[in-house]
DNA sequence: AACACTGACAACCGCCTATGC
DNA sequence: CGCATAGGCGGTTGTCAGTGT
């Protein structure tokens, strides 16, 4: 794009690489001649591209050593890897791959390096600069970040993969076993993966690496307060730890943030989440979750800026943390295929603003990243799995997560639950069924925001 | 025409981990 | 085991082009 563009706008020697800085006296070859910085010219392009051909990928320091090229190797490897990278698919994204992304994104968080090896020919700074720019305008439009389909759809791929994992509770963790017998987890491809499929591929992908991790680790198994996956790489549980999970029975986002809970939980998608459950993920009649009137959850954005009653300053915090929108608008709706309806009022808006979790969910140091709604699913998940340990009243929360509106949307505190989903778990349990067995009264186990529900 | 706004994009920065010595 | 270096990743910033007023 700009690599015409001419050096002389930028040159300020190279502290991209702190390996340079350090080395090279701050940015200096040698201590002596500056690294160049700024966009990069054809002429570069075309020495670091014949270097590659020569030398292949790697050892990116060597580079300005043996080509002459004054970048520094971190530089040359951004280079590559972005633009030069012969395997690069260039122009705007499709269709499929935004929603890709959007999936993604609700599943992963910010992982781009992850997103990007879903996405052949797509880099990373692609994805962040894309998800960057939509979060920016829907945040400008107050509109969701994720659509509610990909809420259902990720709900329902956790809530499978969650009763798959019930069968495990106790078990003793044994990768293979867990890789080929129990869970039949597929070793998935994710390159070049189907997209649009109810379930999408990567879903189970994803499973494969962090949800699955889970699984595999089993319930009460050992490893399920070390926040280890062990089937990932080492090098790679700290960074990842930041949407880790705490094993089935704690499914939990150990860094979510509390801006994606919000947004689970505050934007209507969440509420389809909390409240109808898995009544039908491809339900096309999503207007009931629309509605205005979900119920209040007070005093839930404590954490976020210690003032509950301050709307907007959620709001402010949101932009750096993704929290999401506030409700639909009616272009939204038809973008995605589901009804319109009319915007909330601001008082709507400000409740929705509060919801989330208590200080102790999130107490262990959780990450203002952005872990993606999986973890958020998830979340919910563990707190419905308590629930059905706690419990067993008839009724309730079991409604609430699989029910169905059946009062006024104008009173939501008198609005009736009612079960009528009754997907088969994988276990041969129905949804319904499964989680009657455990039905605190509102508020009871849900680490003391039954209320929220 | 000038200006402001926005989106897209490229690149840099800081932090982290892996690896080799 | 400790240190230095290389490389990866996510966040942020800067630039440019398009568009609307």
């Amino acid at each position: 794009m700009m690599d015409d563009s001419e050096d002389s706008k930028r040159s300020k020697g190279c502290h991209g690489s702190p390996a340079a800085d350090e080395v090279n006296d701050g940015g200096m070859v040698g201590g002596m001649i500056p690294l160049k910085k700024g966009p990069w010219t054809s002429a570069e392009d075309a020495i670091l591209i014949d270097y590659v051909k020569k030398h292949g990928e790697g050892n990116w320091n060597a580079v300005q050593k043996h080509s002459g090229l004054f970048r520094c190797g971190k530089s040359c490897r951004l280079r590559w890897a972005n633009h030069l990278r012969p395997d690069l698919k260039k122009g705007a994204f499709t269709p499929e791959e935004e929603n890709c992304i959007v999936e993604l994104h609700a599943m992963m968080g910010n992982k781009w390096a992850r997103m990007a090896a879903e996405l052949p020919g797509r880099t990373d700074n692609e994805i962040k600069n894309y998800w960057n720019t939509r979060i920016k305008r829907l945040q400008r439009a107050s509109l969701p970040i994720y659509p509610p389909d990909v809420c259902l759809r990720l709900y329902k791929t956790i809530q499978d993969g969650q009763n798959m994992g019930t069968l495990q509770t106790g078990d003793t963790y044994d990768p293979e076993l867990m890789q080929t017998d129990h869970f039949k987890i597929p070793e998935v491809e994710f390159k070049n993966l189907e997209l649009s499929r109810g379930v999408p591929s990567y879903s189970l992908g994803l499973f494969d690496t962090s949800a699955s991790s889970m699984l595999k680790q089993g319930v009460g198994s050992s490893y399920g307060n070390g926040l280890v996956f062990p089937t990932m790489h080492p090098a790679k549980r700290p960074r990842e730890s930041q949407t880790i999970f705490t094993g089935l029975d704690g499914i939990v986002g150990r860094g979510l943030p509390v801006s994606v809970f919000d947004q689970l939980t505050d934007y209507p998608c969440g509420k389809i989440i909390e409240h109808s459950g898995l009544s039908s993920p491809y339900d096309p009649d999503l207007s009931t979750y629309d509605q205005p009137s979900w119920d209040v959850l007070p005093g839930s954005h404590a954490i976020l800026n210690d003032n509950s009653s301050s709307a907007s300053a959620p709001i402010c915090v949101a932009m750096k943390l993704e929290l999401p929108s506030l409700q639909y608008s009616e272009s939204q709706q038809d973008s995605w295929g589901t009804p319109a309806s009319p915007l909330p009022s601001l008082e709507s808006v400000d409740t929705l603003i509060q919801s989330p979790p208590t200080k102790e969910m999130w107490s262990d140091g959780q990450s203002s990243r952005s872990s993606g709604l999986l973890d958020a699913v998830l979340y919910e998940s563990r707190n419905l799995k308590n629930s059905k340990k706690c419990s067993g009243h008839p009724t309730s929360d079991v409604s609430v997560a699989f029910g169905e509106i059946h009062g006024s949307p104008l009173n939501p505190s008198e609005t009736e639950w009612e079960v009528h989903a009754d997907l088969k778990s994988p276990s041969g349990h129905s949804t319904s069924s499964l989680y009657s067995e455990c039905t605190p009264v509102s508020g009871s186990s849900l680490d003391g925001r039954g209320e929220n529900i």
